[in-house]
DNA sequence: GTAGTTGCAAATCATTTGCAGTAAT
DNA sequence: ATTACTGCAAATGATTTGCAACTAC
């Protein structure tokens, strides 16, 4: 039931921060638009609508996405944090275009087991995981 | 046969780059030093012995360390680009702690294949992969 | 001698922060 | 009324670059 409008409204109370307007806005456009974008892309595409708000808002904002858990940090190649919309505790891997960029989630359950064991076997807990793959999509392996 | 040192010369002649004192200082220091470190850490750890290397130069020349396969980039949790000494082909992942930082490095050859596997089944070929896993390590696991 | 290199300082890129004014509670 | 928020511009941290002096070839 609990949408993640509501996941938002109940992080921002449990934490004295207000509804804005501009945190709307940009938890709306985070919402409807291509995962794996960067706050600056974010901006970018949120200008057009509403050119004034602010950079730093929008960084602002990410990073609180980030705490409440409706959004997760990526960090690909290259320099930029990429956001996509969290899915709980589930998790997947990315399979990474270097030509063009391109990026395909998967989820593998062989493969979450034998991550799971490999932590085990050095004594690890294991908390999260990252795994990219990368190489060439189907496109750009025809030049 | 060819050691490190003709793998750099070879490099550094084919791309008409000079062998300079600097260059050596700096491959023979990463060579011998922890792995995975930052361009700040070598620099830091070079000042010692050679205070009037200069910190571009450490970073120019890590950079030709890493287009020459030496040395391998690796972007963790934090902002700055670490370096390890290149194993060649062969790929390994990395068990990193949360709470100290510290990072176990292992093979497996059962992930290896999953991976191809995952690239295949959508299509991709498959360059080159990174895997780390996160969580706590013994030590830290009794606080 | 010539072309590539160095060290420095200034520039750049992504991100963060201080602050005075503004808006949500 | 308070307290948090915004937008801007300036600050930060990692890395890069321009340039005049220098060094390997």
């Amino acid at each position: 039931m609990a949408s993640v409008q509501d996941q938002f409204r109940a992080y921002l109370a449990k934490h004295n921060l207000k509804v804005t307007r501009q945190r709307q806005i940009i938890l709306d456009a985070f919402l409807s638009s291509p995962s794996h974008l960067s706050a600056e892309e974010l901006y970018i595409r949120l200008r057009k609508k509403h050119p004034n708000i602010g950079y730093a808002t929008v960084y602002r904002t990410m990073k609180i996405l980030a705490e409440s858990g409706i959004a997760a940090e990526r960090h690909f190649g290259d320099r930029q944090t990429r956001y996509e919309p969290n899915t709980g505790e589930d998790h997947h891997y990315h399979l990474i275009c270097e030509e063009c960029g391109n990026i395909v989630e998967f989820e593998d359950l062989q493969i979450d087991f034998l991550l799971q064991k490999a932590a085990s076997a050095h004594d690890y807990t294991l908390s999260h995981r990252r795994l990219e793959i990368y190489g060439r999509c189907p496109k750009c392996q025809n030049k």
